[in-house]
RNA sequence: CGGGGUGUGGCGCAGCUUGGUAGCGCGCUUCGUUCGGGACGAAGAGGCCGCAGGUUCAAAUCCUGUCACCCCGACCA
């Protein structure tokens, strides 16, 4: 597809009427019309390939085991994979799926650098912001580069570099690429590398109505994508976390191994853990309600020790206490863009954990720190272990903001610190006896929890992100100053859409959804080839008719992987195609006696005995099924 | 960054406790046999035992330091 004349340098020549080699500018003639270019015959014999019959020590999850057994990846590096042909020839088959749905919804493809100067990511305070995940390097004469994590910078550049007016837009720019993150541990092979080929695409509209329109396409895109790939997915909504931006939508791959965590309800509401909202109670009337004390509450280390002081002392007459009627306090540190440290304390039911990545994307851009002892210092109005509302809050004594949780609204009661050793409040009731300064989403969201829209108990699932669509905005416009003449000729800030597709991360997906315990088992048009010839027995007559066989699958644009090792033995033939994962094997053996040849499904393991006469039809018939 | 682990031929590992000229399986080469489920026999090639320093007559083995890698967690799009 590159065009690059593969073909050309290695296809058949012949010598010009004197009979010399063919020089240059000497008319080539060939052979056969090639009508299939870039289609060869994969020789086993020839093939760059070694399978290992160990499962390599380091893989853990399948699709890294097995890519690095049957021989399409080799670790160059930690999280960095040299590809070998047949992994290659699958990563393509994937890029091409997502070419060719990019170029159909209207987006023209472009190509940066992976390499890039500092310069446009100071910018946009990325160069800083990005902290550790970006691979920095200085040139020669020290000047600060960068291996791209994305291109947001590059692609808005290069919008302003040429474009100037409302005419020029709307357009969408992508480009299949190597990423670059230092990710603090890389995993599962090309799962989640440090080295990893992305489908990034960005929309450059006049208005929000446009940006509306470029983003419903790249989800319609993304949509066709994932279903030609045959990529179960879920969309669900994100954060737009630090980026701002109005719209974000992940697509994920269920499975276990997934390294996000996200919630459904058997309604249809899907979401990032980070973007689940809480469904808050009803407020509760002051009236009736206990009034506050405190006690004394010696032994009451932990929250389910303090439960059963209150059970002890305080039964209730509808149900016992629990832990989700105590409320607990937790100090983070906020970090600032602008590198300030602020305290905060963060309220939450105890029966919850705070949940640092659901508070850092409700706070963001701001970062979430530890609180050290040196803070505790510094708040000599904290109580450690007994701290309660009474001691938080702008207004108190420590003045360290103090935000809960949804569900502690007005009129809740509260088991808590009482600021004082060993003594804890009872029936403290918000809205009457504390007031917080907010409201935050950072307790953990539990299986059952309510989907925010009624449509039923919350289900946790794991996915692996595999697709990122993103309203933009005016962020990187802004910083950059990407502004195009409107009708009235003003100029005006031009609004974006990125959107991501991970493209060695969706190969990976497939392979750890398309395997058995023999091996990898490819979806047809995704395989490294179509059928897999295996031609087994030392009787020459075997290898003249898989030949054959192969070369006329070859010429009807079939492509073809041809097991024609001698002195290879039948099992490590059958071993080692089952591993590779071609759909449609092919036997040529023993049965050619008899005149037929033996077509097997990998998938099924089903296999049929067909006449050698029908061989290339029927296996023409099954990779096109 | 926290926890755990490992560094010995291309791959998987043993040897280390108790120092004495480096071994096994797979893979690779050659010859012969075999040829529908990772064949057999024979003969080979291939290793600065992660690196540096130390102890010792002698270090893969003991000591110190260091580097790297893997796994779990934290973090990240």
């Amino acid at each position: 597809m590159h065009g690059l004349g593969a073909n050309e340098a290695t296809g058949d020549r012949v010598a010009g009427p004197s009979g010399r080699e063919p020089t240059r500018g000497t008319p080539v003639k060939r052979n056969r019309p090639r009508r299939y270019p870039g289609l060869v015959l994969m020789r086993m014999s020839t093939l760059f390939l070694r399978t290992l019959r160990e499962d390599p020590v380091e893989a853990e999850v399948a699709s890294h085991r097995l890519l690095v057994r049957a021989g399409y990846i080799r670790r160059a590096a930690p999280g960095i994979y040299t590809w070998l042909p047949l992994g290659l020839k699958v990563l393509r088959k994937v890029e091409a799926v997502v070419r060719e749905e990019m170029d159909a919804m209207g987006a023209q493809e472009v190509h940066f650098p992976a390499l890039l100067p500092r310069e446009p990511y100071e910018a946009t305070h990325r160069w800083t912001d990005y902290g550790d995940g970006m691979f920095r390097l200085k040139d020669r004469k020290g000047a600060d580069y960068l291996l791209a994590p994305t291109h947001e910078e590059m692609f808005t550049l290069l919008v302003k570099d040429l474009y100037s007016s409302y005419k020029d837009l709307p357009v969408s720019l992508y480009q299949i690429q190597q990423k670059y993150r230092d990710e603090a541990r890389p995993r599962a092979g090309i799962l989640r590398g440090r080295e990893f080929v992305m489908k990034d695409s960005y929309s450059f509209d006049v208005d929000d109505a446009g940006l509306e329109k470029s983003y419903e396409q790249h989800r319609d895109a993304y949509i066709r994508i994932f279903t030609r790939l045959g990529l179960e997915f879920v969309i669900v909504s994100a954060m737009s976390g630090a980026m701002g931006g109005s719209r974000s939508e992940e697509f994920l791959h269920p499975v276990a191994i997934g390294e996000d965590t996200f919630v459904r309800s058997p309604g249809g509401y899907a979401a990032n853990v980070e973007a689940v909202t809480t469904l808050p109670p009803a407020t509760v009337p002051f009236e009736g309600l206990a009034a506050a004390h405190v006690e004394d509450t010696p032994d009451t280390p932990t929250i389910d020790t303090l439960v059963a002081v209150a059970n002890e002392r305080h039964p209730r007459a509808d149900r016992p206490w629990t832990a989700a009627d105590t409320l607990k306090n937790v100090l983070v540190v906020l970090r600032h863009p602008d590198g300030t440290r602020e305290p905060l304390a963060v309220g939450v039911p105890g029966d919850r954990e705070v949940d640092t990545k659901r508070l850092e994307a409700a706070l963001a851009p701001a970062e979430i720190e530890a609180f050290e002892a040196a803070d505790f210092a510094a708040a000599p109005a904290l109580v450690k272990g007994y701290i309660g509302p009474g001691a938080l809050g702008s207004e108190s004594a420590s003045g360290i903001r103090y935000l809960v949780d949804p569900r502690v609204v007005d009129g809740t009661s509260w088991i808590t610190g009482a600021d004082e050793p060993g003594r804890h409040a009872f029936d403290l009731v918000a809205g009457r006896d504390f007031t917080p300064d907010g409201f935050v989403e950072a307790a953990e969201v539990k299986a059952g929890d309510p989907a925010p829209d009624g449509s039923g108990p919350l289900e946790l699932a794991r996915g692996i992100e595999i697709g990122h669509i993103f309203a933009l905005g005016r962020l990187y416009a802004e910083a950059l100053g990407l502004k195009v003449l409107d009708e009235n000729g003003k100029q005006v800030v031009v609004t974006m859409g990125s959107y991501g597709i991970g493209v060695t991360r969706a190969m990976a997906a497939l392979a750890e959804g398309n395997h058995d315990e023999k091996g990898l088992v490819w979806p047809r048009g995704l395989a490294p080839a179509e059928v897999h010839v295996v031609a087994t027995g030392k009787d020459p007559e075997i290898l003249v008719a898989a030949e054959r066989i192969a070369g006329e699958l070859e010429a009807q644009g079939v492509e073809v992987i041809l097991d024609d090792r001698p002195k290879v033995s039948p099992g490590v033939k059958f071993k080692d195609a089952e591993l590779v994962g071609v759909p449609t094997i092919l036997v040529v053996g023993k049965g050619l006696a008899e005149g037929v040849v033996e077509l097997r499904d990998r998938r099924s393991g089903e296999a049929e005995q067909v006449p050698v006469a029908d061989a290339v039809a029927r296996v023409s018939a099954a990779v096109r099924a």
